[in-house]
DNA sequence: CATTTAATCAACTAATTGGTTGATTTTGTC
DNA sequence: GACAAAATCAACCAATTAGTTGATTAAATG
């Protein structure tokens, strides 16, 4: 599986999303990071285990908690990826722009 | 299912991608756009409905043909919330470059 | 009108996903 | 040593996914 297959569908869930963002304020245990969600432990562990698949976060083994911290440059490859295509909705952006407000001089000025 | 769910997941898979891509480069009818792919024309079809579900593309129907056209301001959302992550990975390599090459005067300078 | 082309539909399959529960393992604490 | 807490494991379930094939519909063309 590539790269932006798995970075991708791993933000694909809403869940994993939450983890995201709650791991972006700090280092999280895994019943900590799993307090908010109306779900079973083994449910986050396994979101989690996406996560860490996708190399979105980094689990580490403290006695018998699990610690996850986010491993945000992971999102580079999608971020680019998609900001590939960000000219491309500009120019359309641009091109409608035109079409409804001719000014007529919008190539010189 | 939220935007992003529908955006990302759509993402996710590789032939889509690339149906993207070839999209970016204009329009296509349907059965032209499935010509590279190793696969059935039903199945691009169901990739192109996934597309359209998630409102990347915009399909019309014109005599027996159908024309696929990106639609690509729909990224938009995806892309800003990776954005809201980029400062973030930032900073991650900002600190691991000053915690492997101390100067000194990094503040100052 | 007969044929070919573009595409969809319907039905099926195998694999994956997101969740559950109950039992187990490992570790810290009284 | 006994107990509570953190987490995993194994088994299961229902829904979804990515693909297939064969039949059908609809439009263009000889």
């Amino acid at each position: 599986m590539s790269n932006l297959d798995a970075t991708f569908s791993a933000l694909a869930d809403p869940t994993r999303r939450a983890i995201i963002a709650r791991l972006a304020e700090g280092e999280l245990a895994l019943s900590k990071l799993a307090e908010p969600f109306d779900m079973s432990l083994t449910a986050v562990s396994k979101h989690v285990g996406v996560l860490s698949d996708a190399g979105l976060v980094e689990v580490d083994k403290r006695g018998r908690t699990r610690h996850c911290r986010l491993r945000a440059e992971q999102m580079q490859d999608a971020f680019e990826w998609l900001n590939g295509y960000q000219q491309f909705w500009h120019d359309q952006f641009d091109a409608l722009a035109r079409h409804l407000a001719p000014t007529g001089q919008g190539d010189k000025a």
